[in-house]
DNA sequence: ACTTGGAGCGAAAACGTTTACGAGTCAACT
DNA sequence: AGTTGACTCGTAAACGTTTTCGCTCCAAGT
């Protein structure tokens, strides 16, 4: 393993000048950097990360902080390696590097984060399930990390995100279902604090004051987001007088469960309960019938995700200057056959 | 951020005492390392993960490689949550951290591993998806760093490895669809280098032997390991004559496209064809009829990975002196309706 | 009383970089 | 001819730790 120094000493130069031809740095002979280019190739010479950050004070990698183990309440299929590509499209660029950080599940996720923080691992930080108030937020602005949070939060007050368009993906199941004859249309939410649950009973809302429809909460669940929950939900719905016409769920594993209960009641999908799901379950499309949910691009979110962050980074504000960035995310309709129109 | 600079002027001591206090030297009085524990406690002192590093040449982090983005030859992002908990249950006994590495989709992964391992940002290394000739593997043991491959491979002679037991799972699926009166079975591998598919081959050949009857390399078919290789795999089965009455599938979204196929046809899986799946797919218990396939716990799998590569390390020798491990992780049998006794 | 030895601590070097500073050379200008 | 400035490069300090070495102090043994 060779350092900058036997590097130095192969080429008869000191390291100060070899460091700053490795470093682009204006004040040395273009004939020179070539040599030390070429010699640092040949001899395999990669700079020690240590050394570097140590003294540097940065590390050029981010932290993109999970929560590992089988929690049900996270996607079910690729989601994070979907987002991890598109997120390093982008740092690539910078020579920037991902490393994936991955909260234990019996590990309190602050204290996780205050651990990862302290170390002085990752120049910024990106951090996923949001809750809706997340002691990490607060953490991370006073410790002066950079970061992004996918998911908004009520925790801080001007920091940057990006989120999933909750609001509008409500709204347009609403608007199709009311369309298509519904009037009793139940919700299924998260009974966790994740702050999806809140923005999504939000667009519920509003749309059904559009359609001049009074909000009833006894149709609004709050279950595991899990095949688990969606079968317990559907069997409160079985049991309604008056019975909904329609559910919208927000976590598609919560579909899987409750075609699973009507099929055990003997009903259909679609035909004795429409089903409108938010994201787009990997199986939705063998599903029968097949259900009407909502699509995104993963790379392209992480895309963005990526983009949004160097605009928080200090050191990428020149490239990225748009400063603090909040977005929402658009989806698209995929029209199943799960809420068809309403028979008389 | 405060540093042991400041902690050691703070209680009056000097950084030679205070750092040998907070590492459990003997050669400091238990009184004052009391009293330095409380001080870094009360002031948030974190060690600078780079300064340690620097001097101790050792991170106190692993290193998981999986690559990012929708490769459908790799697993689910479920699978590697679950093993991920898995193993850091085991690191944190031993204050390690976990950190995965991403590697992008359009680089080498040789190439990226040689930037990871260069940088020394690791102590050693997790590496999935191994190749039946893996360039990692050499490079690995070259570069004299510690790790586990989650798979065999052909490369490299004698170094630690934790793999599924492929051969175990297709003679228990051949027995079982021999013992239910097939004869023609058909089996679906991945078309790419991973060495899965030469070991599950192998396993297949060996239970035919034994069973009698003969092998014909027409009934292999090399699809790419998705739900749309099960898809085109399925149609050459049906086109074949005479037509085989079972498949053996090595990735679950093969049967996923099986079903489709067959569907589409107005066939019904389990009675036109039968069908055995080697890994569980989180779905399969959605799909009608269910899924014939083989289950394990991805955690207790992350347990035996994350002892396996502690023992591979000089530093905890001491208490995991096994050495160089090699262990085959067995699966269970999961007993669903696709592949029922072939009808006269 | 003198040596021995251990316990506890401080001083300083070392890890591999980057960078501020200064020194040297040489061409160009006054 | 002397001054200026641009261009290269070397020197050395600094980043935050850990660890070796040696020092002091004191108790115990001769």
């Amino acid at each position: 393993m060779i350092g900058i120094r036997r590097l130095a000493e192969h080429l008869g130069l000191s390291i100060g000048t070899v460091s700053r031809a490795l470093n682009n740095r204006p004040d040395v002979n273009p004939e020179t950097r070539k040599r030390v280019l070429e010699a640092a190739d040949e001899l395999g010479y990669v700079p020690n990360q240590s050394g570097q950050s140590l003294r540097k004070g940065t590390t050029n990698s981010i932290g993109f902080m999970i929560q590992s183990g089988f929690d049900p309440s996270s996607n079910s299929d690729n989601f994070f390696l979907g987002v991890f590509d598109g997120v390093q499209i982008v740092l690539r660029r910078h020579n920037l590097d991902l490393t994936v950080l991955p909260c234990p599940l019996d590990e309190d996720p602050a204290q996780y984060l205050q651990r990862m923080v302290a170390r002085r691992g990752v120049d910024a930080m990106i951090i996923s399930a949001t809750r809706r108030v997340d002691a990490r937020i607060d953490m991370l602005i006073k410790a002066r990390m950079p970061f992004i949070a996918l998911g908004r939060s009520t925790s801080g007050s001007n920091y940057p995100w990006i989120d999933l368009d909750f609001e509008g993906v409500a709204n347009v199941a609403i608007d199709r279902l009311v369309a298509r004859g519904h009037r009793r249309i139940a919700l299924g939410l998260p009974s966790n604090d994740i702050n999806l649950g809140y923005v999504f009973l939000d667009g519920y809302k509003s749309a059904l004051k559009r359609h001049k429809l009074s909000f009833d909460p006894s149709l609004v669940a709050r279950v595991a987001t899990s095949e688990q929950g969606g079968y317990q939900l559907t069997h409160q719905i079985l049991a309604m007088q008056p019975r909904p016409s329609a559910v919208l769920l927000v976590y598609e594993m919560m579909a899987i469960g409750a075609y699973r209960r009507l099929n055990e009641a003997g009903l259909l999908p679609g035909k004795d309960l429409a089903i409108v799901t938010f994201r787009e379950p990997p199986m939705a499309r063998f599903l029968s019938p097949s259900l009407t949910c909502f699509r995104m691009s993963l790379r392209d979110f992480g895309v963005s995700l990526g983009e949004s962050l160097l605009a928080a980074m200090p050191d990428f504000a020149s490239t990225y200057p748009n400063g603090i960035v909040n977005k929402i995310w658009p989806l698209e309709l995929v029209s199943g056959e799960s809420d068809p129109f309403m028979p008389k």
